[in-house]
DNA sequence: CATACATCCTGTTCGC
DNA sequence: TGCGAACAGGATGTAT
């Protein structure tokens, strides 16, 4: 589930613990998640300091001065555990650092994935190359949007979902942001008016600010041992939420699956 | 190129 | 009560 505003989360969470420390042990406990791990992770990343932490899309970018970043994505059901007492099932890559912290990379779907790649050329990464702007880029406007999607039949939800259009959303706040822009998530991409585009770019923004800042309001909790991420789940206004009543008109909520995925949405005022 | 769909993975939830 | 089926879904590969 981490889109953006968890991995953004998570970096924010990682930042006191890793930025400026050298690494004493980087060691994989198994020899893949999604793909393997690279080969010379260990030796490359053992004993290079943390110089910055950073975000791509859904992924987490950690620089060393020794001029490598390593990057990596949380899947479905990653998550970093800070200084865990013990180590648990599916805790796959340790970090240990000479300030005395630990780190477990713990991921049961291991949809997750780690990779190294040399700083300078990290917007080559062949991930990186094609992915759109990021939701926060002055580039990502209502224009940009009219232009990219001119011409394409297949819905807006799955405009939204593709990393090429914008980065980081994933299933949970395209439903949520077409919500709050009122836009079916079944509407045509191409055929969706400047104005509309508009109140989606500002949807998005919308959502994300405020699951961000959610995530934000629980980093002490993140940071404990046994901690847990927080999640914007509560707040959800269609997501999850079948059968209940919407909060913006007297319709209910609705779902269907879409290429084996869920879509939530409100078909009284999502047109 | 655009679109649709299958695949990977395992813990959790659901129905019979 | 138990057990299998369904479900969660991001990135990627294949098919049309």
């Amino acid at each position: 589930m981490p889109e953006l505003p968890e991995v953004e989360t998570t970096v924010r969470g990682l930042r006191p613990v890793l930025e400026g420390a050298r690494l004493t042990l980087v060691q994989p406990r198994r020899g893949d998640l999604r793909r393997p791990f690279p080969e010379d992770l260990g030796q490359r990343m053992t004993g290079a300091r943390v110089t910055a932490l950073g975000r791509r899309a859904k992924y987490g970018l950690i620089d060393t001065d020794r001029g490598d970043t390593m990057i990596f994505h949380l899947g479905m059901s990653g998550r970093w555990r800070v200084d865990p007492a013990e180590l648990l099932p599916h805790d796959h890559l340790i970090l240990e650092t000479d300030t005395g912290r630990r780190l477990a990379l713990n991921d049961p779907r291991r949809f997750g994935s780690v990779d190294l790649v040399r700083t300078d050329s990290v917007l080559a990464w062949p991930p990186f190359a094609a992915t759109g702007p990021e939701p926060f880029d002055p580039g990502f406007t209502a224009a940009y949007l009219k232009d990219k999607l001119a011409g394409r039949i297949a819905p807006i939800k799955a405009m939204l979902l593709d990393q090429k259009v914008v980065a980081g959303l994933g299933n949970i706040y395209v439903c949520e942001a077409l919500f709050i822009a009122r836009i079916s998530p079944k509407r045509e991409a191409g055929r969706i008016s400047l104005a509309k585009l508009e109140k989606l770019v500002a949807a998005i923004h919308e959502v994300l600010i405020a699951a961000i800042e959610a995530g934000g309001s629980t980093l002490r909790d993140y940071a404990r041992p046994d901690g847990e991420l927080g999640y914007f789940s509560k707040q959800f206004a269609v997501y999850g939420r079948e059968g209940e009543p919407c909060a913006g008109c007297a319709g209910v909520v609705r779902r269907y699956a879409d290429g084996g995925r869920s879509t939530f949405w409100c078909p009284s005022c999502q047109k």
